[in-house]
DNA sequence: CGGACTGCATAACGCTGTTAGGTATATAAC
DNA sequence: GTTATATACCTAACAGCGTTATGCAGTCCG
């Protein structure tokens, strides 16, 4: 994208490999931001990956509405004076428990591919 | 699996997070085991990430026919006199610069889930 | 008044891995 | 001899995901 990239193959792979990581991405961006909404976690994870990772609204909504629906989230509208209506998103304590196993299944995760593709721990 | 895990949306995330990358463990085992069948493809895998990775024949043996219809892998049958037919795979000239082109990707989303994930670099 | 940015939502589509079968040989256990 | 396990490959049906495309709507700038 920002390099000249033109491999279709390549972007596929590529695709797969970081949409795996999205659910994860905007989990700890709202842990990050405390109450936050669909729209700053995709600028968050945007600038906080200098501009790699560039998250789909129509990605990005339904995960927010999944995680709700399985409490790890909480919602609630806003009506501000000005400018249009916001859903926040923060996580509930049972979310924070459920990120950390998350973070620590991607650590695990992280090791196991250096082990295979790096040749480490062997 | 090994771990007592019993959590339904752990294991839907950590699928997720993992079959991203099963593509680029799969061209790395063949890159690893020289020329190569896909039963020890999975073999090697499971052996390499200490039996975390359990990658199924219907996952393994249609990932390397869609490689092999790109030219990123060759492959030709074998009729040893005793035991089964075997359809062997080694990477084409291209497949070994495609390689490392992914694999370079992997590294960047690597850093870059550090970034996000780790706080590293900011 | 037009464009860019903000902000949320849903439907149709294509692509993947999973699940669940099928076929087949070799070997060890009972 | 028959069952179980390991080896070795294949395909079809299905569920689930992100992408694409589209809609609505307020704010701000030129």
């Amino acid at each position: 994208m920002q390099s000249g990239e033109s491999n279709p193959l390549r972007e596929k792979l590529n695709r797969e490999m970081r949409s795996g990581l999205y659910a994860l991405f905007i989990l700890k961006a709202v842990e990050e931001l405390g109450d936050t909404y669909g729209y700053e976690i995709v600028k968050y994870i945007e600038e906080r990956s200098g501009g790699r990772i560039k998250l789909r609204d129509a990605t990005v909504y339904p995960i927010l509405r999944y995680f709700t629906k399985r409490r790890v989230l909480e919602s609630y509208w806003t009506e501000p004076d000005v400018g249009l209506p916001r859903k926040y998103y923060r996580l509930t304590p049972d979310g924070r428990r459920f990120l950390k196993e998350l973070f620590e299944d991607y650590r695990d995760l992280k090791s196991v591919a250096e082990r295979i593709l790096e040749g480490d721990g062997r």
